[in-house]
This record gives C-alpha cells, structure tokens and sequence, in this order.
DNA sequence: CTGCCATATGTATTCGGTTACATCAAGGAA
DNA sequence: TTCCTTGATGTAACCGAATACATATGGCAG
C-alpha cells in the first residue's frame, strides 16, 4: 500500500502539501500541485480513508439502519438515501437489524462506532422513549418513516393518517361502504395511524368501522392470507378490504381465489406501499403509494444536513403524501 | 465522546491494560480486568472503530458491490453474506455500481479504501481481463455469480449451464419439443452459459433451438413483453418459453395475456431465480431457483476465510446447482 | 535465602493521515 | 532601502486505538 509519506518523499515536499493538494488544491502552488498530482497518478496512491477519518474526525458517511436488505419496502429507502448522498459527494453505509429492537440498537451504536456523521435509523421495535433518548444524544441522527412528536423536526415520513384517510376517500368514491381492513401489527404506529386516517375518511361519510371487520396481520403474505380467512369467516358483509401492505394484499387474494371470490366483482382490494408485487399480482393490485425513494432522499439530505451545519435543510420536505394507483382491484360497488 | 484513555485514567491502569481487558481478556488479572470493565460500562464506553481499524490494520469487515439495492435479486445475495458473516463476528457493508464498469471500479476501491479485508463483487460490466488483473492485485477478492476460469478458485456462482440444461430437461419431460428463449443481454456471460446448456440439454432428446425463437431480453418486465411479441409475430409455433429471469417471464405473462393466450394451456412459460414476484404471478409461476442467499453466504465465507488466512475454506461449496420449482405455468405439452 | 520463571502491567511507538502554527521568500508601499 | 503583507510550504502535534518490548511482582525450587 502506498502512502501519503511515500508521495511526498517523490515529490520532495511534505506531507501536510501532498494532503493539501488532495483536499484544498487552491492554496497549493500550481507547480508543486502538478508534480505532486503527477507523483500520485504514477504511484496509484489512494488515500487510506480510515486514516483520514480518524484523523479529521469525520467519515463524510451517513449511515443507515434497516430490518434487512431483502425486501424491496427497505431497498427502495436504502437506494434513495444513497443516490442523493452521493450528489451531495457523501458514502451510505447500512446494516440491519433483524426486526428487533436489540438489533436496531447495535446497528445503529456500530454506525455511530464508524464515525458516521449521521445515522438514519428505521426502527419498528425500538419504544418511543428510548428513540427520544438516543434522538437527543445523537443531534445528527434522524428517524426514517417513523413520527415521534417529541423529535418532529428529525422525522422524515409518510403521512399515514393521511394515507389512511386517502384509503377511505377513495374506496368511498366508488361507492363502498361496508370496508374491512389488514392491519400491520398493532404496536406499529403506522398501524394506528392509518387506521385512524381511516376512520376519519368514513366518518365524514358518516361511516363507522366495524370493529369485526378490523383483522390484524403481519405486513406479511401468510398474515394477509390467515386474515382474510378470518373476516370472512365472520360472516359479516363487506364488500372492500383495505390491506396495510401490498404483501398482505397479496395475501388476501390468494385467500379470494381459493374459496372462489372474484376479486374485484365479488371483494375490491386496495393495498399500501406500491412495491413491486403490486403490478405483478392478477389482477393488478390498486394500492395506496408511498414514494420511498423520495423519502430515503429526504432522510439522507436532512441527516446529512445536521451533520454539516448547513442550515440547508431549511425548506426540506420532511412529510409525505400519499397517493392511490389505480390499477384493477377495485371497483365500484354494486349500487 | 469517552477514549480509551479516559477509561484507563478512571481505572487506573494504562491504557494497553484496557486495549487488552477489551481484546484478550484472559491476559489480564481477574482484579484489574472487572475493575475496568465496571469503569468501561459506567462510562460507556465504546471503543472507536476507526481507531482500532487503523492501529491494526484490519477492519474485521468484508464490502460487497451489488448493482444496486432494491432488487430483491441482489438483496438476497447481501443478506447471505450479511448473515453467514456475523456469525463469525465479521462485518459486512455494501456499495452499489449503479450497474456500469465504471461504478464496479469505483465501489470495488473505495471498499478497499477502507480497509475491508475482503471484497465480494457482484460484477456484470468488468471485462474479463479487468478482473484478473484486479483479482491479482486484491488476493481477498471474490467474485459473486461470475465465473472467471483463470480465477476458479475466487468465484462463487450458480452454474449456469447446468441450470439451462435443467430447464431444458425439465420442458423435455413434460412433453415440449418446439422450445423458445428469452435471454438476457448476450454480453452477460450468464446468457451464454444458459443457452449453451439449454442446447446440451435439447440436443440430449435430439432436439435442435431454431435461432429464429431465441430473442434477446434485458432482465427487466419491459423487455421481456416486447421480446415475446417479437417471438409471437415470428409466426412460428413453440409450446413452451424459457425466460432468462423471473422479471421478464413476468413481461411474457403479460403480453400472452393481452393476445388473449392462455398459460399455460396454450404456451408454458419457466422462469429463472424463483424471486418473489414468482409466486405473484397468476398462475404461479414455474422457474428455476437459484439459491441466493446461500450463494452470498459461500462468497462472504470465502472472502472471510482468504482475509483470515484460514484454510477453512477448503471443503467450502462454491459452485451451486438450480432446481426446479414447479408452480402453474408450465403443463404437458398437447401430444 | 537466592535465583529463576511466569504472570501482570506499563512504556512508547506506530498506523496514515489532518491541521494549527511557524517559517520563509517575494513583492509592494513608503 | 526597509518594513510589512501575502502566499507557499514545512514542522510537529494529534486523532484513538493496538502492540512489541520492557519492567515489576510473586511463587517456588533448590
């Protein structure tokens, strides 16, 4: 491996002018900088970057903490973070957590371990008190699709109420009234607020949810199936299910195409996210999309902005909106 | 943020009895070690990774360049190599190429920039020749799902030969004769290889591929619609169609819909990878699975065992065969 | 009691950079 | 000519740990 002392001693200048010429080029004489430059392009030298953290005491990353890498929900949030990282000339790196709180907890410290400037955590299982806590000990970290009012301003996020509340709005305009839904499981706040998005959106329809008709799942193909066995089972009418993930809306179709329920004829199905499954399910899944790209984006700037200083993030989006594709899995309700 | 030093100050030892405490436990008196370990958790200290990588030269990490992050594809291979890696206490972090040579390039040294120790790489744009002079310079390199016979011994991968001639055995045993192709780009080795087993397998049951039904896809939905249309407006009849991947058997779904063709009744269709969106698909779809994740972890498991020096890799597998997973897509061909 | 060895701990250097501060030379103003 | 300013470069400390080597302590054999 080649060093910055062995640049320098070809050059025959000092080390701090070879550091000078790779990181503040303007100040160095032009005929220094080019020998020098000419020194490292012969010796292939590249600058050992865990030096040059340790020794600026910055690592010019943010890092990012996931329950896996897997799914397409997490890869998405990921590919943002990194892609608009990158244009502002800063390195991702990611671990996961496994789904579990004592994971998220050692993702993130071993982050934080690397010197990350700054960390965006996504985190289902950790309690809001302890987010609050390591909010405050860590000004640069920030939470990604997860609202916790006592850090606002260090949440990038969808509107899930809002989400919700789109949900309802559009099942009603096609005329539904009777609406079932798959939660996710319920200690997830997402869970809590979509439901009451929905809750409102019927409300001003004066509409009120049957709690029967509320199933819990899993955010998982296998919860949306065993839970759309169960509603129906009920044996109270419905004529729209509402699922909390497009994975448990594949779910749920399957449970339909088994016991011979025409989806849509029969049972409209509205799903969440708009991941890929999505547009491959028959018939295409309608869903409520959330831009997780976007979101990633978002999450990475503002980490990355409080980790600079820079008052940049002033005028950053933080919320997001969500927004129904229509595809074919809803129609309108039978008069 | 609290150093060794302050630890050491706190306990009153030198800062090496901490290094040790931390790293060789059993060196130290059991006195002085539970002294300093009350004094380490009381402060909580954590020990600077960034440090402690450049003092030892060796970050107990391996990098991995993948294309990108939100293809399941890739996602289930870095989560093979995440896992079988932290299980023996190493590390993983990932840089994604934005699928060009020059982001193979780029991914690949600034992983070495930081000292990982070893590096799986996910390589679809490097030429061969690149990547033996790169694998020659980096001894604890690997290759992920390319094969590189001058470097046999650095590559982990699914052999894709047996794989194509799989799938043509399996369309044989089914009845088909009159067998088309989608493939990916042609420049992919893993094209080449496919077909050429898909011809071994054929000329087994004296069958020869008409050139007219191979087309050529881009791994993606899109280009598997329009190279199915191509294959449809030949005119010329075949009963089943191999897709190079799953995606684009998605894509062939849907152009077969849209002409009104039934699948599996009037043409079978088999995938490959066995992703989720396989068993989205209505029918489901039948493919050939390639098991990623084992193959991610073999690859992290060799990178790990090279870096280490540990001849634990002999024995290791690192060549790994498809098998069939059979769904609904492709039935017995009418006699 | 002496000497030797094993065990426990400390000292000081090193890893490869960055950076505050010192130094030096050249050019311009007085 | 002299002094000061400015720009270019060097010197040396430092980042936070690991570790080779030196040293101190205690136990035991002779």
């Amino acid at each position: 491996m080649v060093t910055i002392l062995q640049v320098s001693r070809q050059a025959g200048v000092s080390t701090a002018t070879v550091s000078r010429v790779i990181n503040n080029p303007e100040v160095v004489g032009i005929r220094t900088r080019e020998r020098v430059q000419e020194v490292i392009e012969r010796l292939g030298y590249r600058p050992n970057l865990v030096a040059r953290d340790l020794a600026s005491r910055s690592s010019r990353t943010i890092g990012v903490v996931i329950n896996n890498f897997s799914s397409v929900y997490y890869g998405l949030m990921l590919e943002g973070v990194e892609l608009a990282l990158r244009k502002v000339g800063y390195k991702t790196i990611a671990e996961s957590s496994q789904a579990t709180s004592e994971g998220e907890r050692q993702a993130w410290f071993s982050l934080l371990d690397r010197q990350c400037d700054g960390v965006v955590v996504h985190s289902d299982n950790l309690e809001d008190d302890e987010l609050a806590v390591l909010l405050d000990r860590q000004p640069t970290s920030v939470l990604l699709n997860r609202y916790l009012k006592s850090h606002a301003d260090r949440c990038v996020y969808l509107d899930n109420v809002q989400g919700g509340r789109l949900a309802a709005e559009y099942l009603i305009s096609k005329g539904h009234r009777r609406i079932a839904t798959i939660t996710g499981p319920t200690k997830f706040y997402q869970t809590n607020d979509r439901l009451k998005g929905l809750h409102q959106g019927l409300a001003q329809a004066g509409i009120t949810l049957d709690p029967d008709l509320v199933a819990e799942g899993d955010f998982h193909e296998a919860g949306g199936e065993t839970a759309t066995a169960h509603l129906l089972d009920t044996q109270k009418p419905f004529t729209a299910l509402f699922c909390h993930n497009d994975e448990m809306a594949a779910g749920a179709m399957e449970t339909c195409r088994r016991r011979g329920i025409r989806v849509p004829e029969e049972i409209s199905i509205l799903g969440f996210d708009d991941v890929n499954v999505a547009s491959h399910l028959t018939p295409k899944l309608t869903t409520v999309r959330q831009p997780l790209r976007e979101i990633g984006a978002a999450a990475g700037i503002l980490a990355h902005s409080l980790a600079t200083g820079e008052a940049a993030n002033s005028g950053l989006q933080t919320v997001f909106e969500a927004e129904i594709v229509e595809r074919a899995t809803v129609m309108d309700a039978a008069p």
